[in-house]
DNA sequence: CGGGACAACGTTTTT
DNA sequence: CGTTGTCCCG
């Protein structure tokens, strides 16, 4: 019998279009195809708002992962891992499993997890301990308080104005000096001591090997630049590389592209200038501008055919847009000519406000419009806290998404505070956090108690060298037992989270009224402790990508399907929804009273603006209360947000709400 | 030194 | 409103 060798495609001629078993000719318009379809060389796209970026996307993974690129070549970074995670859901069901084993997520979670890869080259000893927001604060005041900066007659700046005046430096790319003349000139007294914790700040976390978001970012690119040989290898892996919301990177970030895409200088990245939100976080949408001079040869596309909204919701964004100082690339348009024009809604006041939404919900809802295809989009979360009262009166379900922290509620740090000393036993911030809980033991004690754990260099079992005083022995003893009972015992991340959460309980009883509610939150945890296997990636995922809506929501999903979705415009960032109601469109909420000093926020707000007005295919309402007073300044605004006044009726009808 | 009581504060948006 | 910082008493 002859044998015939089948060899793999790489070998053979590049094959034909129809040679493939997707239709991406039918399914794509032509700068699509082309997005999809140029698989060399560096690549722009300018994605308009709802012009197929995803689809566009998930297509092109199909594509190269039909070609013949093993998954793990590719890699996709996007804003959210959940995001990634969808895309390669989708081009798994267009094509195959295979593309579900593309490399994605965010910048953040691939340089942790680039970062363990190299530890060793990094010289690290142990393991990398990721700070979030909060725990980056405490470590600050932590150091603060050492300092003695904190018991002074000037008013020295919060922890979370350092954080951010830190933070803002780093991903800026510029001098803490001049973020400090530049944004808070009320604190330049303070500069020369800001500047000392700053470097006390870095060489605290050098020396206990945390990383607060922006380390990752930095040490990832310090990573590539400073081993050449690192860099080749990692730039030889990923052979084909996507970025989505290129638009909310910043300089960091680019650099990172750069280095990454070396080899092989196939990089493609979608964005859209006039959807930048993130300026606040070092963000710069000319980064898009300045692609293609970082990678000479840049093919540019422009995808400008809207398929979400109808015309007359275009009309009005595009009002909108032009309002902005800064000329953006594009404009858009759609073959949906006809539709509901929208409406921008005057309310006497807040409660009228919220009166309206609801009825208009129940009304589409009657009308056949499911509540997961209606959608209340705000500036800031707290703005919907009215309406979300009159929901639950009326039942109707929501979910909300944004600005909650369940990360940073008190008794979650709690429990997390236990997990954490068993990661990293020589955290000390952890440590006090936990210390505090014991009756009896303040600042004073629980320092004395973690320097002689950690003076002892036997990790956990150092408790054992602490002599405690009565008043709090027995308490102490307590924690002791159950730590080192858990204490490398190798149980079931769950098991270990179930024992802490038995252990804290009295503690939270103690502490707090509430505590079913709380309690109820910590089980909520243990469920997605039930997910994970090591504790490290427990710890680092919910410092990188937490649980996003509160838990009540959370536990809600499992019975209702069909839930309202109320959330912060920055959280709605490239979703969709049949209908959608922007609240509080008022001057002093949104643009908030404290961005209108400077053209560039007020710039940010509009584009804020526009990415939610595009959110919607078929409704779309500004509603505005015409009293409202603002608690922090004391003032009364009464005019609608400046981004939508004056704009003519035909195209944005005005009602009035009739009691 | 710990802890409770009280005043002040300042409110975005998120990895 | 809930957090953050301060003050004072036991």
């Amino acid at each position: 019998m002859r044998r015939y060798v089948i060899k793999s495609a790489s070998g053979g001629l590049r094959p034909e279009e129809n040679a493939f078993s997707i239709p991406y000719k039918e399914a794509l318009n032509p700068a699509q195809y082309d997005a999809v379809t140029i698989l060399e060389g560096p690549l722009l796209v300018i994605a308009g708002a709802g012009s197929g970026k995803t689809r566009t996307l998930t297509y092109r993974v199909a594509r190269l992962v039909e070609e013949g690129i093993p998954p793990s070549a590719i890699l996709l970074l996007t804003f959210t891992r959940r995001s990634a995670q969808e895309m390669l859901r989708r081009a798994a069901a267009l094509l195959d499993q295979r593309c579900e084993r593309v490399a994605g997520g965010t910048f953040h979670s691939f340089a942790n997890l680039t970062l363990r890869r190299y530890a060793e080259k990094l010289g690290f000893q142990s393991g990398i301990n990721i700070l979030d927001r909060a725990d980056a604060e405490d470590v600050i005041n932590l150091l603060r308080t050492r300092m003695g900066l904190n018991r002074k007659e000037r008013r020295f700046p919060r922890k979370r104005t350092i954080a951010t005046i830190y933070s803002r430096a780093v991903n800026k790319v510029t001098p803490v000096e001049e973020i400090i003349r530049q944004d808070y000139p009320h604190f330049l007294k303070e500069t020369i001591d800001l500047l000392r914790l700053y470097e006390t700040y870095q060489a605290y976390k050098r020396e206990n090997i945390l990383m607060d978001y922006d380390d990752l970012l930095i040490y990832l690119r310090a990573l590539l630049e400073k081993n050449p040989d690192v860099q080749e290898a990692l730039s030889q892996t990923y052979r084909y590389i996507m970025v989505d919301e290129y638009q909310d990177t910043n300089k960091i970030q680019a650099d990172i592209i750069r280095l990454l895409a070396a080899t092989y200088n196939n990089v493609m990245v979608v964005g859209d200038d006039s959807q930048s939100i993130y300026a606040f976080r070092g963000a710069n949408f000319r980064n898009i501008m300045d692609f293609p001079a970082m990678f000479p040869g840049t093919k540019t596309i422009k995808l400008e055919e809207n398929y979400r909204s109808t015309q007359p919701i275009l009309n009005v964004a595009n009002v909108i847009i032009e309002r902005a100082r800064e000329k953006y690339t594009k404009v858009l348009f759609t073959q949906k000519k006809y539709g509901t024009l929208p409406a921008l809604v005057v309310a006497e006041d807040e409660q009228t406000q919220s009166q309206f939404v609801s009825q208009r919900i129940l009304e589409l809802r009657e009308e056949g419009v499911p509540l997961n295809e209606i959608a209340v989009l705000f500036r800031s979360s707290y703005y919907s806290f009215d309406l979300e009262i009159d929901l639950n009166q009326r039942n109707i379900p929501f979910v909300k998404v944004g600005g909650f922290k369940f990360m940073e509620t008190a008794h979650i740090k709690d429990l997390l505070a236990h997990m954490k000393i068993l990661a990293n036993p020589v955290d000390t911030v952890s440590w006090h956090r936990v210390l505090l809980l014991l009756e009896s033991i303040g600042p004073r004690t629980a320092q004395e108690i973690f320097q002689s754990v950690t003076r002892s260099g036997m990790g956990l079992h150092g408790l054992a060298t602490v002599k405690p005083k009565p008043r709090y022995a027995p308490a102490f003893e307590r924690l002791r037992k159950e730590l080192q009972s858990l204490d490398g015992n190798h149980l079931p991340l769950v098991e270990i989270g179930a024992r802490l959460m038995r252990y804290y309980e009295p503690i939270l009883e103690k502490k707090y009224d509430d505590y079913p509610k709380r309690a109820k939150d910590l089980e909520h945890l243990l469920t997605i402790m039930e997910r994970y296997q090591s504790l490290e990636n427990f710890l680092s995922d919910m410092a990188l990508e937490p649980p996003n809506a509160s838990v009540d929501n959370i536990l809600a999903t499992d019975y209702e399907d069909e839930q309202l979705v109320l959330s912060t415009i920055h959280s709605a960032k490239g979703l969709e929804w049949h209908t959608v109601f922007i609240i509080s469109a008022l001057e002093g909420r949104f643009p908030a009273s404290y961005a209108v000093r400077r053209d560039e926020d007020v710039e940010e707000e509009l584009r804020l603006m526009y990415v939610a007005a595009t959110r919607a295919k078929e409704n779309l309402y500004f509603t505005y209360p015409i009293d409202i007073y603002d608690r922090g300044t004391g003032m009364v605004f009464s005019r609608p947000s400046r981004f939508i006044e004056g704009i003519s009726e035909e195209v944005l009808e005005h009602w009035s709400l009739v009691i």
